[in-house]
RNA sequence: GCCUACGUAGCUCAGUCGGUAGAGCACGUCUUUGGUAAAGACGAGGUCACGGGUUCAAGUCCCGUCGUAGGCUCCA
């Protein structure tokens, strides 16, 4: 299926742990029984067409379906497009539309519609496909035996090749409700093999008030922009100088992660799980034995030398927890083995596709690889799912959905083994009544998984979580245990990672929150402002009793007025803002702002301290 | 990697026709000691991403490199 290979969910041999593609249904074509903006963003790409071919009647077209929020089509002009042009695009585009075409209809043949379009090899390409019953995809579908029926539709000057549907007529487009949003590059049917087209993308609505809505969504997006909030709020920077992809964690920022990872370190150990670490480089060898050299070489950086023996620094961490899983003959008893690590992985990635936090070069995975018995294998990933949703609702993420990959025509393994790990996936979820898809086929080769995706305050959709079989590595490294047969048996290994990588995590939960994290993760929690120098001793006094209550504070201490300092702190968006005057300090209290901008009032020091330890410990 | 756009002070940005660099914030000093989102004055701060080229003269025009953004592709 087309839209399962923009979802992200294509094949992947070894666990992509949280380093998956985003979600981008933007760009997902939609179908048009699902889709109450399809015609109107169908019968818009037409138009914009028409509008194009006027100013270069010697372009080419290509595609241009409506998508999620808009449509795009891809041409092939003679020169290149500015921003400029799309001015001058959507004012012809507002005249055929006041021109109340009617989009008409016709069915034609094959022969008819090579004559048609006898200039626009790209649409020749696809009458050919859809001869031979392929789609505007150029994906088969068994079931048109004899070919496609080919159609289109004309409004005005322009006719396309085209299975609609379309409105009655451009009169009913809304001229204020459209705007054109930018031009990109596309390769012509997504292949890099292929020529580039322009692509001019748009967003349509039913009206103008519609049409605003989106673009202040989009606006408030931005505001939450993670790499915008790290450098206002100082969590963290990518510097030229070391590298494209490489994340450098300032002081708030390493604060939020220590605190995730503080918090998620403890509920391992109690959910079982043993902490390791690993070394960031391994020699060739095992990735040979582990296959990566073979598989995932692309992502793999160059081979370092020591002493003429080459190493590399690794992309994954399951053949470490392997070696230290063998360096015991295991019982049957021992299982299962959990072993869990925060741990640094390297991983080579085009520089066009990094981004921010969620796209990178170096990141660190909350990773563990479970070792058990098939008998256990239920229980476990109900218990690893189980565990994933209680972290991740921890930081208060709240809504998953999420995605069971089958087994593959290509895979390793015994299909027992399969229909075994899959029935434990398919309970699991069921269990905890998540909303979940399957994608029959769409697992590795190498085992069958779960991926859970969060949808964050915006509602949009990440992946952060996957639980994932693996029956080709504990082959590869000969894993074993001594059953109650006292014969050796195979182990069941599992990948997993719950929060996927710290960087992609944390960037996620900047953007959930807008920066405006709750009290138990905030980097400051509370900002002592003095009125006056007078109270700067007594503000010192307060700051050390908050201290020795756990919480993380700082005095604002500069010259600026109470007002300037209030202001900064609220940008900071410092969940408290501590006023200190003559008054408090006679009383012994403090004055409590929160940045939500209610004002408490005075209350004393005790009993403040007590809202803020209960409200960390509750993770309010 | 590919397409397009962009790269000027720590940050956000202006800089016209090619004529040797500007603002606000932040920073420093001084004055001001204040009651819930910015007190005032002065000052310092620049290899205009980097490297070439054109020109009497380049932040500005051209080429290359690096980086960033939005896409594409990739995420075996």
């Amino acid at each position: 299926m087309l839209t399962s290979k923009l979802g992200g969910t294509t094949k992947q041999p070894f666990v992509p742990r949280g380093q998956g593609a985003l979600f981008l249904e933007f760009l997902m074509p939609v179908n048009p029984q699902d889709d109450p903006y399809y015609r109107l963003r169908h019968s818009l790409a037409h138009v914009m067409a028409q509008a194009v071919l006027e100013i270069f009647p010697e372009g080419k077209v290509a595609i241009g379906p409506p998508i999620e929020h808009g449509f795009y089509y891809d041409f092939d002009l003679p020169r290149s497009l500015t921003p400029d042009d799309l001015g001058e695009i959507e004012a012809r585009m507002r005249r055929i539309i006041s021109g109340n075409y009617p989009f008409i209809y016709r069915v034609v043949s094959a022969e008819e519609a090579r004559q048609l379009f006898k200039d626009q090899p790209y649409k020749l390409e696809l009458i050919e496909g859809l001869a031979q019953g392929a789609d505007e995809y150029g994906e088969l579908h068994p079931d048109a035996n004899g070919g496609t029926v080919i159609s289109t539709y004309r409004q005005d000057t322009f006719e396309d090749l085209c299975r609609g549907p379309h409105l009655e007529h451009t009169g009913q487009i809304d001229p204020e409700a459209f705007k054109l949003m930018s031009i990109a590059g596309a390769y012509w049917r997504g292949n890099e093999k292929n020529p580039q087209l322009q692509r001019i993308y748009g967003t349509a609505w039913n009206n103008k008030a519609e049409l605003d809505q989106y673009l202040w969504r989009l606006e408030e997006a931005k505001k939450r922009d993670h790499r915008r909030l790290g450098k206002e709020l100082d969590l963290f920077s990518i510097s030229d100088e070391v590298g494209p992809g490489l994340i450098l964690w300032h002081p708030k920022g390493a604060m939020i992660r220590v605190i995730a990872e503080d918090f998620a370190r403890q509920a391992h150990l109690n959910a079982g799980y043993e902490w390791v670490f690993s070394p960031h480089i391994g020699r060739a060898h095992l990735w040979e034995t582990s296959g990566h050299l073979d598989f995932y070489k692309e992502n793999m950086y160059s081979p370092m030398d020591i002493e003429g023996e080459a190493y590399y620094a690794k992309p994954m961490n399951c053949p470490f927890h392997i070696q230290i899983y063998k360096t015991h003959l295991r019982s049957y008893r021992d299982l299962p083995r959990r072993y869990a690590e925060y741990g640094t992985v390297y991983r080579y990635e085009m520089s066009g596709v990094l981004h921010g936090l969620t796209r990178v070069r170096g990141f660190t995975q909350d990773d563990a690889h479970i070792f058990c018995r098939p008998d256990q294998v239920e229980e476990e990933i109900g218990r690893a799912l189980e565990f994933s949703l209680y972290v991740l609702r921890a930081f208060g993420l709240n809504e998953f959905t999420a995605y069971l990959s089958t087994r593959p025509e290509k895979y390793v393994g015994r299909p027992e083994d399969w229909d075994r790990a899959t029935a434990a996936l398919e309970r699991a979820v069921e269990a905890h009544a998540l909303p979940y898809q399957r994608d029959e086929g769409g697992g590795a080769f190498y085992g069958p998984k779960i991926d859970l995706k969060v949808h964050d305050a915006l509602g949009r959709e990440w992946q952060l979580s996957t639980i994932q079989f693996d029956f080709n590595l504990p082959e590869r490294f000969g894993l074993e245990y001594i059953g109650e047969d006292g014969q050796p048996h195979r182990p069941y290994m599992v990948h997993r990672a719950l929060m996927g990588s710290m960087e992609r995590f944390f960037g996620v939960l900047i953007e959930h929150f807008a920066g405006a994290f709750p009290l138990w993760l905030a980097p400051v929690q509370a900002t002592l402002i003095p009125i006056t120098d007078k109270q700067l001793a007594y503000a010192e006094q307060v700051r050390q009793q908050l201290v020795a209550a756990g919480l993380r504070v700082e005095i604002d201490d500069s010259r600026d007025r109470m007002q300037g300092k209030i202001r900064r702190a609220q940008l900071q968006k410092v969940p408290y803002m501590l006023i200190i005057g003559a008054k408090e300090q006679e009383a012994g209290a403090v004055a409590v702002r929160m940045r939500s901008g209610e004002d408490l009032g005075p209350m004393p020091l005790a009993e403040f301290v007590a809202r803020a330890v209960q409200e960390v410990q509750t993770r309010a």
